[in-house]
DNA sequence: GTCTATAATAGGATAGAC
DNA sequence: GTCTATCCTATTATAGAC
């Protein structure tokens, strides 16, 4: 126990709700202060540059999430289904069951898009293309392949917006039902 | 010639795309009164109840113009194929091909979300109702057209989201040639 | 490392002149 | 009807004490 104070990755943790719960001008340093419980002064401590970087961190952090979670286990060998529906899985766990949006989402509107633009892109080609080899590896051609990775994504996407403008996470559970059900085809 | 001012409804046309470039929290008095060409004291006169009220006007604009465009077309007699592909245009035009968002997505964050889900909630059950219908007179079961309505939505707002963050409406538009593609099924 | 205090600016909203 | 000027609060950010 070499410490007992948060690590960083926790503080990050902490950070992320708060841009997941609106956009990111709509992010308040009072809230996000709030939501590690500290003062906004200590906030600056960890970050000089202000929210601009602690949203930077933030995107880092879930796009380690994104490769741990889903890129990596995506490629490795074994049952294609069974790695899709393991995706499935740790989408539904980081998205809350639908209650929680996503930052490609909150990220893009606005100023911030432009600022986070790229990574935001690069995040959606490498999920994009990890399904895609992953139906190519399920016998899909390439052209298929592509469509249905897209698909998959779109609904997942889709799905979040929706549940949350109608304040109710049953789309995002039917989605992944029927992700699930319709396989890698 | 009764007026040569700004109607209402276009000054609500102007109000739009500031609330659908960023979540309403990102939207501010300035660029609203910027968009219409007017000091915000001049707003004001127009919208007593300020920020929250043009809002409620806006979104209830994009109401009736789904109404117009896309529930009554939807319910007309005639071929349910052509109706579709009808929707879809009025899709791809009030979206701007994939450039602008949804205000089922920018109004449905943060403390706006609690203020507007009802009208936001009722907008898609009855986007999806109209679909719905539309499936089961071109001949599905009512499980399968429910689907295949739930299916329409989350692609075109996925779609969105994913266009927006990767600054590239291509996605959109594939998006509609493939639902236009696999029609109503 | 965290706090209080404070600056500087932007945001929402109103008063009152024209 | 629109404007300038202004108010009040929130917001981002920093200085300096502990």
């Amino acid at each position: 126990m070499r410490r007992s104070k948060k690590s960083r990755e926790q503080i990050i943790r902490e950070l992320m709700p708060v841009f997941r719960g609106d956009s990111f001008s709509g992010a308040s340093l009072a809230e996000l202060a709030a939501a590690v419980g500290l003062g906004k002064a200590s906030l600056y401590q960890k970050f000089p540059d202000g929210k601009a970087q602690m949203g930077a961190e933030v995107l880092d952090q879930a796009g380690r999430w994104m490769k741990t979670e889903i890129l990596i286990p995506l490629e490795q060998p074994g049952d294609p289904i069974q790695k899709f529906n393991a995706m499935l899985s740790a989408v539904d766990a980081f998205y809350e069951g639908g209650q929680m949006s996503c930052l490609l989402n909150t990220f893009s509107l606005g100023e911030a898009g432009k600022l986070y633009r790229d990574t935001l892109a690069d995040s959606i080609r490498r999920w994009r293309e990890g399904l895609a080899g992953l139906a190519r590896r399920a016998g899909l051609t390439p052209k298929n392949a592509t469509e249905w990775a897209e698909e998959v994504l779109l609904n997942i996407q889709g799905a979040l917006v929706v549940s949350r403008a109608e304040g109710d996470p049953s789309v995002f559970q039917r989605t992944l039902k029927r992700l699930h059900r319709r396989g890698i085809a």
